[in-house]
RNA sequence: UCCUCCGUAGCUCAAUCGGUAGAGCAAUCGGCUGUUAACCGAUGGGUUGUAGGUUCGAGUCCUACCGGGGGAGCCA
């Protein structure tokens, strides 16, 4: 088998990492190479990179093309002139085009880059054409939405989608440095009491004609799965069972929520991150929270400097001051009641007035993270009514060992709490918020073999991504948004 | 789902009080021996989102629908 994976490897005609291209196994150079590497040391040698024109500019008898081979935020300089053998059609190739190109690395007189690769030899490897939807301009984001198959060759794109990649690889490795087990919880949910609002139905049965009952309801006992089933709304039930054999676990996956909600903070497919602490209580919840978020933030700082100068410079000014100072101070804590009173003594007129016992508005919890507090704050113990069944009462009995954070510019990125691990109080819990007891006879179970105080959260990803890139709309930080009445790609 | 704003060339936008469609970029052709969203010149490009209505006349006013942005609710 490893000479046959050996063999495959060789074959793939895509681009590797540095030390791939090194070890010979590749026979591209990478720009990253190039840009991250001692360039020096490639002066005067002969290199192969293969990638697609972002810009060219031709004058009389030689031209300049700018190569991006996805491997680096920034493009390569390639110059060419008469000499190539096919300089009529490079001259005009359009933008979009897939070249493979031999030449030599040599310093650039120009001042915006320092070195380029003198062309020996173009092959187009795929051509373009001259009505490509990209312009050397800017594009607003909503035109680039119905481009959607195209957006990730804009700078904007791939400086956002690098930066996803490596935020959930940095998520992965905080959990795997403090010794998470990452579970894959189900997609696919049998019963509708996960909770959190509007699910998406999943059947097999004929919609047009499906097969009833007496009363005219559906039989969803002929339905696949015996039974009503339907797209995850959200892992935590799930991965409540193997926190308490593991201790410390994880879900990192997609979540799907059927309401129709249009806004910019709302899609109806989205990744979820969603840990679980066993032996912990609300407070370690926050210390955990806090200390993975920081740590991601400033892997990210440090792991792509050139896509961070140009979301400050194009997208989101104090983006990156704002990551630094959430690196060097603490999250602030509040709880509800605490809030509550904040924003009454504020001063400030809400559209909303606030009292005690009402859900935070939107307005609310902006006034709180951007006005009060400047920093990203977590807000806790609501008001048990406003929160759901599993949240662990408190010693007050009306309120709840909840938590929120609230950041600037993006709102609630997580929420999460204690759950409650007393049977009997969440049993009574259960009934008090008018769900039926039955389908949680399993949840019921894990208080009842061996339950112990525990507590976690879930990280909405996409709102993350917002965070740490200034965008302002969800939309434009998933490859494929899905959202009411959209679902194109 | 509600409120609100918008829809004009491939893209980004302009068009005064209702008076008969315009620019930049892109495309095409030409020029330019080091460009950097290259630059200079020329050419082509429109059922003004759709369907009705008011008017001598509608991109402009009215109605409905479709699509999009922002805000709200719900939440991550």
């Amino acid at each position: 088998m490893p000479t046959g994976v050996r063999r495959w490897a060789r074959r793939v005609p895509g681009r590797t990492d540095g030390a791939d291209s090194r070890r010979g196994i590749m026979k591209t150079t990478t720009v990253k190479e190039l840009f991250r590497g001692d360039y020096t040391a490639l002066l005067g040698r002969q290199v192969t990179v293969a990638g697609w024109v972002r810009t060219r500019r031709v004058s009389k008898g030689f031209g300049f093309i700018e190569l991006n081979d996805g491997s680096f935020f920034k493009n390569l300089q390639i110059v060419f002139d008469e000499n190539l053998s096919n300089y009529e059609a490079i001259s005009r190739v359009a933008l979009g085009a897939a070249l493979r190109v031999e030449g030599e690395v040599v310093e650039s007189p120009g001042a915006k880059q320092a070195f380029e690769v003198k062309a020996g030899r173009i092959d187009v490897v795929g051509d373009s054409q001259p009505d490509y939807p990209l312009q050397k301009k800017r594009h607003t984001f909503e035109y680039l939405r119905t481009i959607a198959h195209l957006r990730p060759r804009t700078n904007t794109f791939t400086a956002i989608f690098r930066m996803r990649s490596l935020l959930a690889q940095a998520l992965h490795d905080y959990f795997h440095r403090h010794n998470f087990v990452y579970v894959h919880t189900p997609i696919i949910t049998a019963s509708d009491c996960e909770g959190a609002g509007d699910m998406f139905r999943v059947t097999t049965l004929d919609i047009n004609n499906p097969p009833r009952d007496e009363q005219g309801h559906v039989r969803f006992g002929e339905d696949f799965f015996g039974r009503e089933a339907y797209l995850t709304v959200s892992g935590q039930l799930a991965v409540e069972a193997y926190c308490m054999n593991f201790g410390k676990v994880y879900t990192f996956g997609p979540a799907f929520r059927a309401e129709n909600s249009n806004t910019p903070r709302h899609i109806s497919e989205l990744w979820m991150i969603e840990p679980e602490i066993a032996f912990a209580d609300l407070a370690d919840n926050m210390d955990l929270a806090e200390d993975m978020l920081r740590s991601v933030i400033g892997r990210i700082l440090e792991d792509a400097p050139e896509e961070m100068d140009f979301f400050g410079k194009f997208i989101d000014e104090g983006v990156r001051q704002r990551l630094e100072h959430v690196c060097a101070s603490d999250f602030a804590r509040i709880t509800y009641t605490d809030a509550v009173m904040e924003l009454e003594k504020s001063g400030h007129t809400f559209e909303f007035p606030v009292h005690w016992g009402m859900d935070l508005q939107t307005e609310h919890e902006r006034f709180l993270t951007e006005k009060i507090f400047g920093k990203p704050v977590f807000v806790t113990d609501y008001p048990k009514e406003i929160k759901a069944f599993y949240m662990r009462l408190n010693d007050d009995n009306r309120t709840v060992a909840a938590m929120d954070l609230l950041v600037p510019g993006v709102g609630e990125l997580i929420g999460g709490s204690q759950r409650e691990e007393r049977h009997d109080v969440l049993r009574r819990r259960i009934r008090e918020m008018g769900l039926p007891e039955e389908p949680y006879w399993w949840y019921l179970d894990l208080r009842k073999y061996g339950g112990t105080p525990h507590a976690g959260f879930g990280l909405g990803f996409e709102r993350l991504v917002m965070y740490v890139t200034g965008m302002k709309n969800i939309r434009d930080v998933i490859p494929f948004p899905r959202v009411p009445n959209y679902a194109e790609f």
